[in-house]
DNA sequence: TCCTTAGTTCAAAAGTTATTGAACAATTGG
DNA sequence: CCAATTGTTCAATAACTTTTGAACTAAGGA
């Protein structure tokens, strides 16, 4: 049940970048590096848009190679695909992250939720 | 006879990202970086899209603060705004570039053109 | 002054991306 | 089996972005 991903190869840098260019996919991606190594379902960032609107982002992420996403039941384990990033633009994903870490405009997550850490 | 540029602070890091996420927008940066210093008008970049065209993406890059354009006579000098992006996002630009240096997916500034240094 | 060069503006058209709601599928717990 | 949970798909719409051509401005040279 793998969802398609591109290989690290097919990976694009505008699309990427593009990706990367909407606060809701950013906030996304700045809170899984904030909890990197901990795969993440879906649910954790329905406080940044309705699930139908979060599963075209998600995938977006997906699709440009952002993410991985592992289907485990019905949920959906998602991670940065750091590694491979890193590999294809060297210190890109670093400086995105560090400089979105201090974006008080980014929309957050968990803020409005229940926070229990499971 | 300035047009207006977002001081340093008010450059955004989601709407850099999507400006640099345009593939023409990309290619003209990328150009900006291996000529760093020297100043270039619109019409180094004809090859990469119509003059209007370009009137547009060029503005597009100003107004989210990538570039900064004197005008001069009738031309429009543009240069990189590397400085207040290094300032603001650290290593960002750089990786940016690095990345775009090593793409053949990009389009090309001056490969069409007569290629006279002036 | 007239022409050319350099670039902008405007409105329309084309294309793309984001958002929504309703309906669906798959897994899990009772 | 039934119901709940988790997320997807689909089609429609809304909202933006890109591209175009025609008309324009402003400066500089003959």
């Amino acid at each position: 049940m793998t969802l398609p991903h591109p290989t690290a190869d097919q990976i694009s840098l505008p699309i990427v970048l593009a990706v990367l260019g909407d606060p809701t996919r950013l906030a996304i991606v700045r809170y899984l590096a904030s909890k990197e190594g901990v795969p993440l379902n879906c649910s954790k960032f329905l406080d940044l848009a309705s699930k139908t609107n979060l599963s075209y982002h998600l995938a977006k992420l997906r699709e440009a190679g952002v993410t991985r996403t592992e289907a485990v039941g019905t949920s959906r384990l998602i991670t940065l695909r750091r590694d491979d990033l890193d590999r294809r633009f060297p210190g890109l994903l670093d400086s995105v992250i560090a400089a979105a870490g201090e974006d008080k405009a980014l929309p957050m997550v968990g803020t409005a939720d229940t926070e229990i850490d499971a």
